[in-house]
DNA sequence: TATTGTTATACTCTATAACTATA
DNA sequence: TATAGTTATAGAGTATAACAATA
């Protein structure tokens, strides 16, 4: 029976070395993680508010505006007005915002592609298995 | 037989609840997490360097100099004179910053224990398997 | 000459509070 | 009155470059 405080232990190393990785990634392109997600974000709901990408996001409105401005003044975004809330700022990905993110996507497969490449498919159903029981347990406890 | 991406993707979600848990706790007792890293260290390295220091955190010796004042500012560590070496200088860990650490390792075991608490021991042996697994890939395409 | 830690400077992420324009 | 986004301000983490003291 394996000590539960190692295993989390390797967790929060695994953790470390991901994002350590992806933000290597992401510099090389002029990138950083906050900006990414914003772009991931986008992906997901096209021509979202300010308002709705800080909820996603779950940041303060003021910091989506500094992300948006970085964005917007790298060209991989595009600020556009809401069509009847005059208050409200569409964001957009721009044609460049779009190849970027597919990039992203493409670097995220390669990476599980090679992570779990000797790992046998019941082993690995089984992580997944662990790892989604885990997931739910620690959403309550923050709920 | 799981998509490698989803699962991947789990790891990240895994990752970003675990870290904002952990920020959290952090918080409410005045800590960012990479001053708790410097702690953590000195746990591991008593009387560490500040270029020790800043090898074992993988970051620039001037990023542990502010992180060093903010601790020390707070009595967490304390700094003193190298026996023998003038120019360098050794960073401890007063006694306010080992009960510091002692509660966090109590926090982090607690954690461990309810995020592993209803997995069968057999289950969770097979996902620390695959885990260091992962973990040895990662560090392998890193270097 | 090389190394340790610091001063100087800069960029990014993040937050709260006050404010403007609009609903 | 409430909401969307911004200006103002602040703190923290991170980096590079130049520098002083020491090895």
């Amino acid at each position: 029976m394996p000590d539960s405080s190692k295993v989390l232990e390797g967790l929060f190393e695994l953790g470390v070395l991901l994002t350590g990785s992806m933000d290597a990634g992401l510099a090389e392109r002029g990138l950083t993680r906050a900006r990414a997600e914003v772009l991931w974000n986008l992906l997901r709901q096209p021509g979202a508010t300010q308002r709705e990408l800080s909820q996603a996001l779950r940041c303060t409105p003021r910091n989506v505006t500094d992300l948006v401005d970085g964005l917007e003044a790298s060209g991989l975004v595009a600020r556009g007005p809401h069509p009847t809330d005059r208050r409200a700022t569409l964001v957009r990905l721009t044609r460049r915002g779009q190849s970027e993110v597919a990039r992203m996507q493409a670097g995220y497969q390669s990476l599980a592609a090679t992570l779990f490449a000797e790992v046998p498919p019941k082993e690995l159903a089984a992580f997944a298995s662990v790892l989604e029981q885990v997931i739910v347990r620690l959403r309550q406890s923050a709920a």
